[in-house]
DNA sequence: TGCATCATGTAATCAGTTACATGATTTT
DNA sequence: AAAATCATGTAACTGATTACATGATGCA
């Protein structure tokens, strides 16, 4: 149940209302977590009515109101002793792979065009990446004290930078691959 | 919901029973995707009464008989729909990138052991990657038309690959960022 | 005798997705 | 006037995980 410690991380690095958590969870952490707005405000009032976070309404002019939900000591020390356990390296889910091994009994050829667009998504994805990094990991600080929060981050967009250019040339791979079986073999 | 489509193909590459299905997903087409035998038996089930896939009983000696299942041609024809299917390119899923985050929030060198932890179960599967290959791979066939079953097994092979060297090395990266924080800076 | 492997299942729970629902404000 | 954005929720369903359950054979 790892969500909940995600969404504690992200309210650490700065509290905010479900809604600002689902916009999050499709730019930055949602580099490597996704969450739609309706888990995470069933999340949140769950986390809410156990103590771990804490709620505080914002009126705000020209906009709706908010609940800004910050981080409670219980909560803290729930993703503390979280960090602290062992987890299992996840297993990878790729249903692409799935149909590039089904292809052999199908028409191989007919896959090219889906993996180009697959092709495609990573490399606007590593684009956007890159983008990223170069907009808030392109300087380096003013130096001082090591800065733990950026420092980490900046290591897991280069996981994300990583695995994206992984994919790009993994699919080139497989559209040479499938180029050879063209006109049906 | 490609657990359907990924048992299909599994079946289309070779009949087996609920038992042997359960076994090759924990390697082969584990690979990318992984099930449980109760998730697998109760899909089973629901192909058979919808036609997808025919049932033999196979008695055997020395065992318990089982259910030879096979793919019948509405499961191919509901494979190959799905084949000509766009899907989303799949968003990751890495609580280990949570937990790199999340220590920035408490002792961020607490967390080398685990991340080393991670380093060896990944060079442990790409070692077993790569004997596989040498296995199945490591000799090319005797030359005909070309098998687009081994090739295509082939190319989904070298991405698990691809995708243990990436991870060793973004791990090495982690491994290098956290040790800059030992002693709680 | 006990453990591992082969073989098949049910039940309960938890997590994630999709659909439905409302309402204010801001921009085109 | 319509569409987009901000903001919060409920309900139903599907999929995945965990726990429970049984029973045969083979090996140490």
């Amino acid at each position: 149940m790892a969500l909940d410690h995600a969404i504690l991380v992200s309210l650490l690095e700065k509290p905010g209302s479900g809604y600002e958590l689902a916009r999050r969870f499709e730019r930055s952490i949602g580099y490597f977590w996704t969450a739609t707005h309706q888990q995470i405000y069933r999340v949140l009032k769950r986390m809410e009515s156990d103590g771990w976070v804490d709620v505080r309404d914002v009126p705000q002019q020209g906009r709706p109101d908010k609940k800004e939900y910050s981080v409670a000591g219980p909560g803290r020390d729930a993703l503390s002793t979280w960090l602290h356990e062992p987890i299992e390296p996840e297993s990878v889910r790729h249903d692409l792979a799935v149909k590039i091994r089904g292809a052999a009994f199908d028409d191989p050829a007919a896959l090219i065009s889906e993996v180009q667009r697959h092709r495609q998504a990573h490399t606007e994805r590593l684009a956007h990446y890159l983008a990223g990094e170069a907009r808030d990991f392109g300087e380096p600080p003013e130096s001082g004290p090591l800065d733990a929060e950026r420092e980490l981050q900046h290591a897991v967009l280069r996981g994300g930078i990583a695995y994206e250019r992984m994919m790009i040339a993994w699919l080139d791979d497989v559209l040479a691959t499938l180029g050879r079986f063209r006109a049906g073999q």
